[in-house]
DNA sequence: GTCTATACGTAGATAGAC
DNA sequence: GTCTATCTACGTATAGAC
């Protein structure tokens, strides 16, 4: 059975350098703007091959964002156990916003594309979202009994900003303007993100 | 003359319909998913005369984004004078994010797409942006001094979380949900992107 | 100035050889 | 399983009649 299990490694090979080539384009240019053609150039691979382990534009879309999403909930599951709800939130919205910034954070389409369509009965992509909603509406829930999140907001409102920050184009303009590095935006975000934009307690 | 004014009026009306068109458009599918025949059709006008008027699909867009841009300037130009700046600042951010949650806010694609190209070439496009920019800069300065907004963030992203709120995918998952009304969930982006998602002030 | 009809390019998807 | 070559559909833009 080795024969069998080499193909199996080559297979998932050559499928995660279509992802990755995947992950790069929807990024940089979007879903719509993505063409398959131009996957199956950056993976180095012919279009009609591509559609051997895809079956459509839809469904690598849909295989990258899970891949993404596999990696936010490994974030999760990394986070120390001591940590405090609070601190978990922000490591999360950090790394998705690092991610984001080195340009590897695959982006839906705001409008009503064939993807979210296609996304919203695809499986495996709404398990991984509920079950990454679930571990984060978690600790929001802890940081606003701990006193730390506004308790008088809604929990849904607060997962969304968050998740919102991962794909907030004020990122992109930040860093436009090439005065600040991605750590210095990251910070800034984070801070008007939790503490707004008015002046901290006069304390 | 009366004639030509009257064609003159006519022209406009047309136009004004065919602009009505593409800012729902854009609002809904955004730019490139909105095809030229749909804009046709939706103002009730052959293709080929639409191109009478517009010369490119790009320009069609930018005559967009501008009549929003001078709806926004409007707004600000009908500020009262006596009004606080951040007061200013915080019905700009309303009159924008009830104009979204309307479905009428055109919102540009993220990506490099030849739009976000011709426009940052387009003279009257941009000349707005800038002037829309001055005016509420001149008001987050004077907040800042105030001391009713946070004077150690940079102006600059104080502009950009507003801009933002106007095309803030928050919204419209917000929205999605069916809990809320346009007022409440203007009410909760007000609050916490003025106020952040910490507890306020223990006073 | 508005229409119908069409040119032209391109993108998603497939056929069929190897 | 991968390739080259191709099909089909559609979108932007234009030609030419009225």
């Amino acid at each position: 059975m080795e024969t069998t299990t080499f193909r199996q490694k080559m297979q998932i090979a050559r499928e995660e350098a279509i992802l990755e080539a995947v992950n790069t384009l929807l990024a940089t240019k979007g879903f719509d703007l993505m063409t398959v053609d131009a996957v199956a150039a950056e993976a180095g691979i012919a279009k009609a091959s591509l559609y051997r382990h895809f079956p459509s534009k839809e469904d690598l879309a849909a295989a990258a964002m899970m891949r993404m999403l596999d990696a936010a909930l490994a974030q999760a599951a990394a986070q120390p156990e001591e940590r405090a709800p609070l601190d978990k939130l922000k490591t999360m919205s950090r790394w998705a916003m690092a991610t984001a910034l080195a340009g590897n954070m695959p982006s839906l389409p705001h409008a009503n594309s064939s993807l979210v369509t296609a996304l919203s009965k695809h499986e495996g992509y709404l398990e991984r979202v509920f079950r990454l909603s679930d571990e984060m509406g978690g600790w929001i829930l802890a940081a606003q009994e701990a006193g730390v999140l506004n308790p008088g907001l809604s929990p849904q409102l607060i997962l969304f900003r968050l998740f919102a920050n991962a794909c907030d184009p004020v990122l992109h303009f930040m860093k436009a303007t090439g005065q600040y590095s991605d750590e210095d935006i990251i910070a800034m975000m984070l801070t008007t993100c939790f503490d707004g934009l008015t002046p901290p307690c006069a304390a």
